[in-house]
RNA sequence: GGGAUCUUAGCUCAGCUGGGAGAGCAUCUGCCUUACAAGCAGAGGGUCAUAGGUUCGAGCCCUAUAGGUCCCACCA
């Protein structure tokens, strides 16, 4: 017997329950399996340090819908979830904390803060997951991996000493990005460019021995200055070639630089002089290569002035510059200063202005990999979704530099070199200090202090997540995944290095698909963002509206690969969706307690209006399995809301109702078998997308099977198709549709039946009539339905609709307005007129008949045929009326 | 400087490979019709940014222009 349903549905409570169902009979876990085909999508580790935001729930969404379609049509379909250190993130929210609790993190050291940033982890670790299942994501929680678990971290480990022992990782002094505030290294991925305004200072440099000459420069970081070692000019530069090789003095020092050709110098730009600070800038550290200039390292590692910085040192940065500009105004050196904008680089977590600094650091050598990477997109092993995303990743990848993996942070994975105590030698080798120095033979060794890039691990995440190294069953059956699912903002962080990563080390690219979506924005189209307040909590949603809902909204109305606008009042479409599928279940169900469906029946007892119904959701099935395999999930589910909504609610289910009804009625079995068959199809459809209502009802709805997550996807079905029938529903809807827009025309209450006249003189189209009439007259408000072959008996003042092929005639007698008639079918006329003009003109038109193809011009043929049909059923009424 | 993307109904957006402009919300008009008022039945509302071009045919393809958004970029 089935249960008391509510009357309207709500989600609280029954979500919980489901998914610890869910859970406990471990319908999310995977495990080899030969017998079936492998699906796997690797679950974007989100940070541990995180908070579910609605970036997470899209992100999330799209990989629950399409791990749970591949798992219904029968795959062994793995999610592979977990989470990520998130190095620098976590690394500053636990210094953060421990500060508030007064311990300073260089005190206690680095063992001391690592055991608390673990405990942060154990602590703040399990919390998204929680979140996650909210969303009711079906990940393979039982395969939960963090990037710094001992798998992970042997994967890194492995990969980092292979890459060495290639050469392609190397430590090198080299000009990189420096964050003064997180006191690290940066990769150039990890610097955001903002445009600031600015000014150009510039600047006379006396030049030496020609009392009174200067040359004039424009900069825009004056301070730097105290690290000069040259200026330059362009060789071809007519201006400036008699002081090529003399010397400046350089202002507020009593140091002597030269002048320098050089081609990067544009003569364009500024004064065309260029002062070089080759420890300072990425640009200078090329010229001064090129120039064997020394570099002058001016600053601290928190950007005040080093001690060579004389009269200034210890100054910050910016105070610096105060005071050497106004120094060198008093010197008379400054010539002026004008505006500027300039693009200035900062740190994408603190954003902080990044200092471009000498240090000795790690890199990755990216000439090789970025190749293969790039080769892989046009072999097509490699596919994103949307296609313009290509460029994205090729652009990128054309213009990579070496990539600077070393950290100095103390969460993360330790960098294995070991360096000895006695003579220094690096040795780069897995499973801990090496026994024995193989240069001098010492014994002791001090592990390099830095930590990798987070992203060198998360570049690991979609092998090394299955057992990589090691060869296991999974990584043999589960890789390459199938589809990546992520957001445009990290494929440059995230996605272009696990793909050379994995050619690299597994010789293969580590998914074919890679779908990307956009950022959910606000009502207002802002970036959520925790400085603005706007982000919107998904738990928030989800527990008022529930995680269907949510899920719905998150899919609908947006293109793929597009940014989306979030607000309240698409979620409460969303939820209206819901609570329609809870009452039309509902509905069903009630009836299925007076009288039981049967659990098979033969299809030619069924009416029209059943197989109709039943041919519309096997067309959708397959649509829906198209769509779906295309990634257009939100056309997919659209469908599958347009068919419940209107075909299913508002059509069949009214026109199914007489039937249930009348006591004596034969059909109702078929009606019940339809109700409860077509139901199911659509659940099933619907459920990737809402899975805890679709089970709800799915489990409350029949008994034969547990759970609609491991039921079978509707598959197309030829025995189901049924042409006709379509047809003729279709023809009698045309008719209802006809009959209450005259009806509300005149204002006639739903109340006030009607008789209604159908006449045809195509037996084909009287024939539908008279077997739909059941329904027809429902629908139609009809007291009573007469089909006939002329107008014979009818009143000459009967309202008409008419329609192809048939007119529909209503006697009303007292509320008929022969002038309003008239009126209304005078605009049907000119409608009529417009549609006949534009047809005839086509199908008149040679060059159309010669070159469209023959599908288009018989479809206007149709078409043209269709409307004289009733041009001439319209006119004759008129003829009529106007007598 | 390079690139991507957008401009469609009052609002937010769909419109897949070119063949009679759609949805949700909002508005208006009727309905408490025994699944649902979180609903039902109707209606109004768009020179598809602008200008050219290709085509029998353009919201869709091409070119240019205007405006918006975003990404990349070492012009001091």
């Amino acid at each position: 017997m089935s249960k008391e349903l509510a009357k309207t549905y709500d989600p609280k409570g029954i979500e919980d329950r489901i998914y610890e169902k869910w859970l406990e009979k471990k319908y999310f876990h995977a495990e080899v399996n030969r017998s079936r085909k492998p699906f796997t999508i690797v679950m974007p580790p989100p940070n541990v340090t995180g908070q579910l935001h609605m970036g997470h729930a899209l992100d999330n969404t799209m990989q629950d819908i399409l791990i749970r379609y591949k798992r219904m049509q029968g795959y062994e379909a793995l999610w592979q979830p977990g989470t990520d250190h998130a190095a620098i993130a976590t690394e500053v929210k636990v210094t953060n904390m421990l500060k508030e609790q007064g311990i300073d993190k260089q005190e206690i050291g680095r063992e001391e803060f690592l055991k608390y940033a673990w405990k942060w982890k154990e602590d703040y670790g399990s919390r998204i997951i929680n979140q996650l299942h909210k969303l009711g994501a079906s990940a393979d929680w039982d395969r939960e991996r963090f990037t710094m678990d001992e798998g992970c971290s042997k994967a890194v480990e492995e990969v980092f000493v292979k890459l060495y022992e290639k050469g392609w990782i190397y430590k090198g002094s080299r000009i990189i990005n420096w964050c003064p505030k997180c006191q690290t290294s940066l990769s150039d991925a990890e610097v955001e460019h903002e445009d600031q305004n600015g000014f150009f200072w510039h600047i006379n440099y006396p030049v030496v021995g020609e009392e009174g000459r200067f040359v004039e420069i424009a900069t825009t970081r004056p301070e730097t200055l105290l690290g000069d070692t040259a200026v330059a000019v362009n060789p071809s530069d007519e201006r400036y070639q008699d002081i090529i090789g003399k010397m400046l003095k350089l202002p507020l020092t009593d140091r002597e630089i030269p002048v320098i050709a050089d081609e990067y110098v544009d003569k364009e730009f500024g004064t065309g002089c260029v002062k070089i600070t080759p420890a300072h800038d990425p640009n200078d550290f090329e010229v001064g290569k090129r120039h064997n200039l020394a570099e002058i390292n001016i600053l601290n590692d928190d950007a005040t002035v080093n001690e060579l910085g004389g009269k200034y040192a210890g100054m910050d940065r910016y105070e610096a510059r105060k005071a050497m500009v106004a120094d060198l105004e008093a010197q008379g050196l400054l010539v002026k200063v004008v505006p500027h904008t300039h693009a200035v680089g900062t740190h994408d977590r603190c954003h902080t202005t990044v200092e471009p600094m000498i240090k000795p650091q790690w890199f990755v050598r990216m000439k090789e990999m970025a190749e293969a990477a790039l080769d892989v997109l046009k072999t097509e092993d490699l596919n994103f979704v949307p296609e313009r995303f290509d460029k994205i990743y090729t652009h990128w990848l054309d213009n990579i530099r070496d990539w600077c993996i070393s950290r100095q942070l103390w969460w993360g994975h330790r960098i294995p070199a070991y360096y000895c105590d006695e003579c220094g030698e690096a040795v780069v080798v897995k499973g801990g200090a090496p026994a024995k120095c193989p240069k001098c033979g010492g014994t002791h060794f001090t592990q390099d202090e830095d930590t990798l890039d987070t992203w060198f691990s998360s570049a690991l995440w979609p092998f090394s997540t299955l057992g990589w190294p090691d060869k296991t069953p999974e990584m043999d059956y589960f890789f390459p995944t199938d589809v990546l699912v992520t957001g445009y903002d990290i494929i440059f962080f995230w996605v272009i290095r696990m793909v050379f990563s994995s050619l690299e080390q597994t010789g293969k690219s580590p998914f074919h698909h890679v779908l990307i979506h956009g950022l959910v924005r606000d009502s207002q189209g802002r970036k959520m963002s925790k400085s603005l307040g706007n982000g919107i909590d998904p738990l928030e949603v989800i527990d008022q509206y529930g995680a269907d809902a949510l899920r719905l909204t998150l899919m609908t109305g947006n293109a793929p690969g597009n940014d989306m606008r979030f607000y309240y009042e698409r979620v409460e479409a969303s939820r209206n969706f819901a609570n329609k599928v809870w009452n039309a279940s509902r509905f069903i169900m009630m009836n299925l307690e007076k009288a039981e469906a049967p659990a098979q029946i033969d299809l030619t007892t069924l009416t029209s209006a059943d197989k109709w119904v039943l041919s519309k959701v096997n067309k959708l099935a397959r649509e829906v399995s198209d769509n779906m395999d295309r990634y257009e999930l939100g056309i997919a589910v659209q469908k599958v809301y347009d068919f419940i909504w209107e075909e299913f609610c508002d059509w069949y289910i009214e026109m199914v109702k007489p039937r249930l009804y009348d006591e004596e009625d034969t059909t109702k079995a078929a009606a019940l078998w339809t109700l409860k068959t077509v139901l199911i199809q659509a659940l099933k459809l619907l459920h990737p997308f809402m899975p805890f209502i679709t089970e709800e009802i799915f489990c409350t709805l029949q008994s034969e099977e547990e759970s609609i997550m491991i039921s079978s996807w509707p598959e197309y079905t030829r025995d189901w198709d049924f042409e006709e029938d379509e047809k003729a529903v279709e023809t009698i809807k045309e008719a209802v549709r006809a009959i209450r827009n005259v009806r509300t025309g005149m204002n006639v209450p739903p109340s006030r039946k009607a008789k209604v006249f159908v006449v045809s003189d195509k037996e084909e189209i009287r024939t539908i009539f008279e077997n739909g009439r059941v329904f027809f007259a429902t629908l139609g408000y009809a007291s009573e339905v007469t089909v006939q072959q002329n107008k014979e008996g009818i009143a000459e003042d009967a309202v008409s609709a008419l329609i192809h092929e048939a007119s529909i005639y209503m006697p009303f007698a007292e509320l008929v307005d022969i002038e309003k008639e008239i009126e209304r079918l005078k605009t049907e006329e000119k409608k009529l007129e417009k549609e006949l003009a534009r047809s005839n003109g086509m199908l008149k038109n040679e060059r159309f008949i010669s070159k469209a193809p023959q599908e288009k011009i018989d479809e206007e043929k149709a078409k043209l045929e269709k409307y004289t049909q009733l041009m001439t059923q319209v006119q004759e009424r008129l003829e009529q009326l106007k007598r």
